[in-house]
DNA sequence: TACTGCATGTAAGATGTTACATGATTAC
DNA sequence: GTAATCATGTAACATCTTACATGCAGTA
């Protein structure tokens, strides 16, 4: 259960009630893990319960209270054994996969609208993260992540001087970490508007079907 | 519920038990989609319940008959509908960024170990789908499919000439979109692969954390 | 004799999804 | 007055995971 851990990462960046918690696995950790409200307040409960995490009210003027989480000592530790824990292959579903190889035994042409479709939106979220990325990391415009993915990783970027760091340390470590997951997530988001051009190339050569 | 279809796909590529559906949910079309046998077993009574799928009974020498299973009219009729349904963003789960991000609370470096394993786990991955490749579409082996993801749908790739197609028609529609689905693993494992370096960089770069 | 492969299942529990429910405030 | 935002929840249902269960055949 991963959840958990989603949940103890977020609430160590920021502490926070379970209703900001759902707007940020909207956003931001929500890219790489989705929960809705319902499991969230359902794990928020339970944790608090086994200890985890720290609750505090916060009386609000004009809107209702809060319960500000905040995590324990004890979650902390349990953030610590899970992270030294070998994770297990992620089960996959690549629903778009299976629709084109299925579309061989109905029209592969009624597809292309569809791909189309998932191609723009994988180019939003492109544009979202390229501007994330120059919002907070403050990286140069063009290219500066990984034109191509098989280079990424050569260090020509320009990271930003992170306010919380002082003198001549080292740039913040949940920073430089934060960065390297926006990145794999612009490096994937290439990787799919690539590779829908090929399935859409692929879809057009091929006849009507059967 | 999508395993309903990816079975239906499979099904319709070539007849076959539970036991044979979860083999392949081992390989092939579980790159794209997994499911254990007990699910397989459970959806494949209701399928069958529904009409969408035919059995036959099949008395085996030396080992326990099978139910073979093979798509209805009905069940054909039912992969067609879906095909033509828009897909809604699937939920993502990507626990190795989780962990990342977390990292910054413990110590980054101990995480160092494990990204080389994923790595590692990718690179065979990658190698597995290229020789598939090399024996199901007969591509030259150096670079053949998308050495930069970024120019993926370039055609200069060599198809083998498939014994199912005669004479000039076009080769034949299922093989290729498999292909290009391969092609799309391929691609992610690439992409993977030069993130994980990137990830490895920036955990070397980085202190030993707090 | 023990293990692996073939073949099918049940049961319990955890997790995830969808719908419903409440109630105050602020913006249009 | 209507909708959106903030804030928290319950209930029912679907799905997924993990463990357990059976039994035969072939191989080491």
């Amino acid at each position: 259960m991963a959840l958990e851990h989603a949940i103890l990462v977020s609430l160590l960046e920021k502490p926070g009630s379970g209703y900001e918690l759902a707007r940020r696995f909207e956003r931001s950790i929500g890219y790489f893990w989705t929960a809705t409200h319902q499991q969230i307040y359902r794990v928020l409960k339970r944790m608090e319960a086994d200890g985890r995490l720290d609750v505090r009210e916060v009386p609000q003027q004009g809107r209702p209270d809060k319960k500000e989480y905040s995590v324990s000592a004890h979650g902390l530790a349990a953030l610590g054994e899970w992270l030294h824990e070998p994770i297990q292959p992620e089960s996959v579903r690549h629903e778009l996969a299976v629709k084109i190889r299925g579309a061989a035994f109905d029209d592969p042409r009624a597809l292309i609208g569809e791909v189309e479709r998932h191609q723009r939106m994988h180019r939003d979220q492109l544009d979202h993260y390229l501007a994330g990325e120059r919002r907070d990391f403050a990286v140069s415009d063009t290219r500066t992540t990984a034109s191509d993915p098989l280079t990424a990783g050569s260090d020509t970027r320009t990271t930003a001087s992170d306010p919380r760091t002082s003198g001549g340390e080292p740039p913040d470590a949940g920073r430089e970490l934060q960065h390297v997951v926006l990145r794999g997530g612009i490096a994937y988001e290439r990787m799919m508007i690539a590779w829908l051009d090929d399935v859409l190339a692929t879809l057009r050569r091929i006849g009507p079907g059967r």
